[in-house]
DNA sequence: CGGTTAATTTGAACATGTTCAAGTTAGAGC
DNA sequence: GCTCTAACTTGAACATGTTCAAATTAACCG
């Protein structure tokens, strides 16, 4: 169950290999196209070795969402170093989302099913992809805390972990997109961005504090549980 | 691909058969501890006679779905015919989907990822799903319509959809809810329904109107595109 | 009843994710 | 350099979703 780390230079060599066939075929034919068997004749390496250093197929997955994230955390570097306006970063950050993943598009949608099962390892509620989803929170921490948004405190402490739950969102109706250059997607984030920059603004008013703290207290205690 | 439709009377007594048989078995065992051979053997069928009438596993999960929803609309028809109060009605109808659905707690999440994945037929965003999707829908609209809330009218011609979306993510909560009687699910819907029927009262508000307006605009042109 | 056709049924065959016991390799300790 | 152990590698075997061509059944027509 627990991925096995290399414990040699051999090991490690034939671990990168597999995995780097697996990225490629992923890319090329998409997820449930390419099986283990092709992943280890292109690795070079025999079907057995595969499942030596990833448990199941799925955990090929994870692998793939995490070099993922590292391309989207450098694509947006100089953006979150330069714009101060939290509006305009986080326009940027779910843009560079989809644009990071558009050579996915294809493989995406049984990868979000697997993903979304919750007794997978890959799950993003919980366990294997926990350090994985950390990362991307702390992405929109630094999203919200590098912005001059004077932002409620409260609302501050959640709002990484909302955004994140928004990414993901975005990501599952970018799946369905079929415009051309998934124009459609592009509009939708930058509406849904702006509302929402906007509505953290409109919190602060008196009639909606109420129902601001009954919401968060609700976000809170959902994850804290 | 399309489902196969009986056209004799032993074909109608087979398909039946081999239903409640798949019925049976998601219960005992779970959606993916149930074989196709076991549902066939049961069924006291051949495996190919099982594929004559479902053409994937899948769509046995499908009529699954059926089964519950006609479990719960019976359940929720007294309530509807009776209470008038939109929280009242909002929070019978989603605590009645998480009580109607328990006997099948342990299923549910591999259901809920097949259900998730685009290219399943069994996606609610599309295809051979609709039907029953619609039927939910239509659902949430006598919820609403029957209530003697005075609500928006473009506020109520979103409502029933968003609240289908809703009661999706109120059922992948309760997938992980592991507190004894699932009262955290419970807890949850008491105080979310409560939080949507105040939400709705509060869009009136001058200063939200133009928010509302944006945001109802992006769901219409979403559902429509 | 005999024949013809469509529906239904069957089980073998296939593809693929996964397991595992046995074989091979490499490096540490002497 | 030899030995021993842990790491690594292998390929056969297994389980299961799915396909398909052939066999069987039922029903309708003359």
């Amino acid at each position: 169950m627990a991925i096995e780390a290399p414990k040699t230079k051999r090991g490690e060599t034939s671990r990168a290999v597999i995995l780097s066939a697996a990225l490629d075929l992923f890319q090329e034919r998409g997820y449930e196209a390419t099986t283990m068997r092709a992943i280890a004749d292109r690795a070079g390496v025999s079907l057995g070795s595969s499942y030596h250093y990833f448990p199941s197929k799925e955990h090929l997955v994870l692998e793939f969402y995490r070099h993922t994230h590292e391309l989207h955390a450098a694509a947006i570097a100089p953006l979150l170093s330069r714009e101060k306006d939290l509006a305009t970063r986080l326009r940027g950050t779910v843009r560079a989302v989809v644009v990071t993943c558009e050579p996915f598009h294809a493989v995406a949608g049984s990868i979000f099913s697997t993903v979304a099962n919750p007794s997978s390892p890959l799950n993003p509620f919980g366990g294997a992809a926990k350090p994985l989803r950390d990362d991307v929170v702390e992405l929109y921490g630094q999203v919200v805390n590098g912005s001059d948004a004077r932002i409620p405190a409260d609302i501050a402490e959640m709002l990484p972990l909302t955004l994140w739950l928004y990414q993901m969102g975005i990501l599952y109706f970018w799946i369905f997109d079929r415009s051309p250059g998934r124009l459609r997607t592009l509009e939708v984030i930058d509406e849904t961005t702006d509302l929402i920059v906007r509505l953290v603004g409109l919190a602060n008013l008196p009639v909606l504090r109420g129902s601001r703290k009954r919401v968060l207290g609700l976000m809170k205690s959902i994850v804290e549980g």
